[in-house]
DNA sequence: TCTGATCGCCGGCTGTACGG
DNA sequence: CCGTACAGCCGGCGATCAGA
């Protein structure tokens, strides 16, 4: 998708990633982004889901300014103090009149000006005056993407319950992974021996905790089971560590 | 110990709205 | 018709973590 074409309405504020998609919205200079990845959300579909969910709540959490406020704040080039109102010169850079002019939309751009010939020094009080007279026709909310209001009325979603809730690292079985579980490796030190079964964690700042279940001496489903169990309890204490 | 995947954070680029 | 501010989209960097 190039920059500065909107997303189609489903994708709005969503960007496909490698791994899964990213949200990302701006409000009145905030930014919030979150990242949905396939392998923490069960897959590509509901991590679609729980993004679209997550944006949803953000619209609707932060609306976009009334346009009426944003065509009411001073901008670096304003040279009057009024936005909206401005002077028009002459070819010799003298002023000749005021002016009031609001834009409410494509086909639809209000204009007053009141010269300075037939008003004297009111003309710019009545330019002023005018101004706000043609904020008074400026209704809505700024336009941020073809989605925005859609999704902002839409009630939540009812299933959203129903989805995965989001795994942490440690439960995540990679795509490499060849035991099924995560954190358990089967491994073959050299040609001819019957292999062990490794359960290993690590935790931040500790390093890695492992341990080894020979085949030799328990077999192959007994020693992967304990790992595996073995595995289970590392990541008990690991999260107990961590509310400690 | 090395390598690769995940993901949090940041900033650049660009289109649109709007003032001048 | 041009300049500016804002917001959306995109991509990179680096930290964290687990597999090899």
């Amino acid at each position: 998708m190039p920059k500065g074409i909107p997303n189609p309405v489903d994708m709005y504020g969503i960007s496909p990633r490698p791994w899964g998609f990213e949200v990302s919205l701006v409000r009145n200079g905030v930014r919030y982004a979150r990242l949905f990845g396939h392998a923490s959300y069960g897959g590509p579909q509901q991590a679609l889901r729980r993004a679209q969910a997550w944006r949803d709540t953000i619209v609707k959490e932060h609306p976009p300014v009334a346009r009426k406020d944003r065509a009411q704040t001073l901008r670096s080039n304003n040279k009057t103090g009024e936005p909206g109102v401005f002077s028009r010169l002459s070819a010799q850079g003298k002023p000749v009149a005021w002016l009031a002019k609001t834009y409410l939309g494509n086909e639809e751009i209000l204009r007053a000006e009141f010269d300075l010939a037939d008003w004297g020094p009111a003309a710019r009080a009545h330019a002023i005056g005018e101004r706000q007279r043609q904020l008074g026709r400026m209704v809505g909310l700024a336009r941020l993407h073809p989605a925005e209001e859609a999704i902002r009325r839409r009630p939540p979603p009812d299933d959203e319950a129903t989805l995965p809730p989001k795994r942490s690292k440690s439960e995540i079985v990679r795509r490499n992974n060849t035991s099924g579980v995560s954190g358990v490796q089967f491994k073959t030190p050299r040609a001819g021996h019957p292999g062990y079964w490794v359960a290993i964690t690590y935790s931040a700042g500790k390093g890695s905790v492992s341990r080894s279940f020979s085949v030799r001496t328990l077999g192959y489903e007994v020693a992967r089971d304990m790992a595996i169990a073995e595995r289970q309890q590392q990541l008990q204490a690991k999260t107990s560590d961590d509310d400690a």
